[in-house]
DNA sequence: GCGACAG
DNA sequence: ATCTTGTCGC
């Protein structure tokens, strides 16, 4: 990880200008040449979620899944505290420290085949969302599936599971509108990097057979509540 | 100019 | 993100 992705406490940008220059540069670090790992190619894929409380504190959650069987197969956990302010278009900086900590965290499966974020990867003012900061620091396959739009356009996929609708941005396609579920919203899918979208939409369906999101987030997302709220009380 | 805005 | 009552359904 070198200078300028946005992973390194010394370099760290103080202001919401500096974060910015930085995400401009890693855009152009992004790996979106090839497909990348097809559903059927991944054994293990992580998920990683961040939960916070009054006062700035944060745990950060990885949790790694067996991807025929979403059986979880390793976790991990950091507690820590924002070093930045939640500003749109910039969550990485506020997530990314502590997400990296607590995958390094990992003991069993430190190095997933794929990382599922909660959030977006090229659906992004800058195309340089949480996904490609993930994607080009870790150098794992990455992608983001977000709950709510952000600055895109899409028409409504139809009402079965698997329909789907392209986001599109300034004119280009920046990710997926997937309906995970019947009758459910759809979720927001883009890729970060080292994978094309085909197999990350793909992929997103196979690990939500039960419910709107993801078991990878829904692991992450509940294993971090739950840490949170051992501490607090 | 003003509002909206991943988590 | 987090704060919360009631409500519908397996």
């Amino acid at each position: 990880m070198g200078a300028g992705t946005g992973g390194e406490p010394d370099d760290w940008p103080r202001t919401e200008a500096e974060a910015a220059a930085v995400q401009e540069r890693l855009r152009e670090r992004a790996d979106l040449v090839g497909p990348g790992p097809g559903p059927d190619q991944v054994r293990t894929v992580a998920g990683v979620d961040v939960a916070y409380a009054d006062g700035g504190e944060l745990v950060a959650a990885a949790v790694v899944l067996d991807a025929a069987t979403l059986t979880v197969v390793d976790e991990s956990v950091h507690v820590g505290r924002t070093r930045f302010p939640y500003v749109p278009g910039l969550l990485a900086f506020r997530e990314l420290p502590s997400v990296v900590a607590a995958l390094r965290g990992l003991s069993r499966h430190p190095r997933p085949d794929v990382v599922v974020c909660d959030g977006y990867g090229l659906a992004h003012p800058r195309r340089a969302g949480l996904a490609v900061h993930l994607g080009v620091l870790t150098g794992i396959p990455c992608f983001g599936v977000a709950k709510t739009p952000f600055l895109f356009d899409f028409e409504e996929p139809g009402p079965q599971r698997g329909a789907w609708a392209p986001l599109t941005m300034d004119g280009e396609q920046v990710g997926r509108a997937l309906r995970t579920q019947d009758g459910v919203k759809p979720v927001f899918v883009s890729v970060g990097s080292g994978i094309g979208l085909d197999n990350a939409a793909a992929l997103t369906l196979r690990l939500a057979p039960a419910y709107r999101q993801p078991e990878t987030t829904r692991r992450a997302d509940h294993l971090a509540r739950r840490r949170l709220a051992e501490r607090s009380g």
